[in-house]
DNA sequence: AAGGAACGCAACCGCTTTGCC
DNA sequence: AGGCAAAGCGGTTGCGTTCCT
């Protein structure tokens, strides 16, 4: 407890006080009953059942004083400024008993420092206090009064609503949390922490397992906020956070999920005008083009494509992962972290920081491009694939399209059983010919999971999206399916002997949804994109077959290009 | 124009933390 | 060390506004 200034002890003020108050009519009679009460309950009680619904900011017609609840008055603010001036901050259940204001000191509180206090900077975020919100809650999690430490003038209570109602926003459209970079660049840390000396293992399986358990992983350095160190009065310190922490859960559950909630009916249309430049610029309103109203149909078809679940799952509601990649003491829940409450054990593994870059313009930069191998290896390396429970969902990326990959995939399956056969086509690579039997029978193994409820029918993605095909000749879609029988740049570097990839942890769950993506690459590319024109109409489907990878707006707004594909391939070709 | 749904903000609620005695 | 009071914090709710059908 800070050290009050004005400090009477309560029931010595009080007895004063009603002593006045007996003195004069006009006055409120104190009840000694509410805000000396350290407990809120107790406090706020009184105030239910002696609600003054008039409205009054004090008065009392039976002795007892009148909490009054509900929203403030411009006479109860100038009390409450008033009195904030005279006697300074704190102590704020003595204000109720010096000024007579009929609130309880918390609510005083409360409106002080979120209405009526100096410097508080009003209206909607900038874009800059958007990016850097999203960036404190990818390492802080739901800690709003330390984000709200970060930015100047704004109230913990704000940035709460601001990062509940984007929850809101992106959940309904199946989007992730956090900008893909983010999220790759806290998969990327995590992997170098995992394999970092004094790591026992450095296996994922293990540190999930740490992790759940109320291990920590490292804070993360945002650029950003060491910028502000700079300038900010108090920038506290953040020992029981990392970015891997709540980013990583983003990346589980927010950014990797991809969980089209459909309310009973979408009829904004906020969204759609926010959506175009959703990964041109991660803070805005994150909204896929199809989110609007007159593609309900699509978001229909999107909603059927998974029924996201994720191993170790602890809410069989929220369907939130906890475990991928790695799991911490914040827990997720609709994107709602609570960091003060680790799961479970109380051991703190502190690790080495990540690095978080932040351009100048203040847009999210792509992070130096992950070694991909490893990142594969790491996901990759399972015995087999494990059947998940049909509520599991794999962890993944965003994946909008490439679920409506999947989704005209299914389409294709349905009327076109023998696609599969085209996956006997040897597929040659630039430097290693993948032999077509190993991927036919990846996709005949993983041919279950072409049920929309699939774990993996939703595939994977962005994780992946920094494999570039080196063919830069192709300039369609088509061309570019074509091009996943050439060779492929991981991180910059050709990828190799990918076939030499295998599964030997049980944290393959991705790479059953490369599986799973490969019986779409298997499939004749007319086929292919017949089925995306049967998922999203013709329009959307000529745009699509018409798109240049990577340079068309639905790829770019997506974030996506269809050089996702082809790591699929790579990862089909296992033993 | 009316009804209803979604949104967003302000405030409330309850638990935890902090500091004093 | 334990109790108490105050403040802090995070989650939830209520309600006015906006938008759509």
């Amino acid at each position: 407890m800070k050290p009050s200034q004005n400090i009477c002890k309560s029931n010595d003020l009080l007895a004063v006080l009603n002593q006045l108050v007996q003195r004069d009519d006009n006055l409120v009679p104190l009840y000694d009953m509410s805000c000396s009460i350290s407990n809120d309950s107790k406090e706020l009680s009184a105030d239910s059942t002696l609600f003054d619904e008039g409205g009054s900011y004090g008065g009392s017609s039976n002795g007892a004083i009148v909490l009054k609840k509900g929203p403030w008055t411009s006479a109860e603010d100038t009390i409450l400024v008033d009195y904030v001036k005279k006697h300074g901050e704190g102590n704020w259940n003595a204000v109720q008993k010096h000024s007579g204001l009929s609130r309880c000191g918390k609510s005083c509180r409360l409106r002080w420092a979120n209405h009526l206090r100096p410097n508080l900077k009003k209206g909607a975020f900038t874009p800059e206090e958007e990016q850097l919100i999203i960036e404190l809650h990818a390492k802080m999690g739901n800690k709003w009064a330390r984000m709200a430490a970060h930015l100047p003038g704004r109230t913990d209570n704000e940035i709460k609503n601001y990062w509940n109602t984007r929850i809101k926003r992106r959940q309904r459209v199946g989007l992730p949390l956090y900008p893909p970079e983010l999220c790759l660049q806290a998969m990327q840390e995590n992997q170098q922490n995992l394999n970092a000396p004094g790591i026992p293992g450095g296996d994922t399986g293990y540190h999930d397992l740490l992790q759940s358990s109320g291990y920590q992983t490292p804070d993360v350095m945002f650029d950003s906020l060491n910028t502000n160190q700079g300038v900010l009065p108090y920038v506290p310190e953040f020992p029981d956070s990392s970015a891997s922490s709540s980013l990583m859960k983003g990346f589980n559950s927010q950014f990797c999920s991809f969980i089209p909630r459909m309310s009973r009916r979408q009829k904004r249309t906020r969204e759609s005008d926010e959506c175009v430049s959703w990964y041109s610029n991660s803070t805005s309103d994150d909204t896929p083009p199809f989110d609007r109203d007159q593609n309900d149909g699509y978001k229909n078809k999107m909603s059927q494509l998974v029924v996201p679940c994720f191993p170790y799952d602890p809410d069989p509601i929220t369907k939130k992962l906890l475990s991928f990649g790695v799991n911490h003491s914040h827990s997720i829940l609709n994107g709602n972290f609570s960091a003060s409450k680790p799961s479970t054990g109380a051991v703190k593994l502190e690790l080495p920081s990540l690095q978080h870059q932040e351009t100048s313009s203040g847009q999210w930069r792509s992070p130096p491009l992950p070694p991909v191998l490893e990142l594969v290896d790491s996901f990759i390396q399972s015995p087999k694939y494990v059947p998940l429970p049909p509520d599991c969902p794999s962890p993944r990326s965003s994946g909008l399209l490439e679920a409506l990959v999947y989704e005209a995939n299914s389409l294709g399956n349905s009327r076109n059983q023998s696609s599969e056969k085209s996956t006997n086509s040897s597929i040659s690579s630039h430097n290693n010919v993948i032999e077509s039997s190993a991927l036919k029978t990846s996709s005949a193994e993983f041919r279950g999971y072409h049920d929309p409820k699939s774990p993996l029918g939703n595939s994977t993605g962005s994780i992946l999206s920094e494999c570039t095909p080196t063919s830069a000749t192709g300039s369609s879609l088509e061309e570019n399916i074509t091009g996943i029988e050439q060779s492929w740049i991981l991180n910059g570097e050709k990828t190799e002997n990918l076939n030499q990839l295998h599964f030997s942890r049980p944290d393959a769950v991705l790479g059953s949804c490369w599986l799973e993506q490969s019986a779409f690459c298997s499939k004749e590319h007319g086929t292919v994109m017949d089925d995306i024109t049967a998922l999203l109409g013709d329009d959307l489907g000529t745009e699509v077959k018409d798109t240049t990878p990577g340079t068309s707006a639905l790829s770019s707004e997506w974030g996506l290009t269809w050089n996702n594909m082809p790591a699929v391939y790579q990862i089909s070709e296992l033993p």
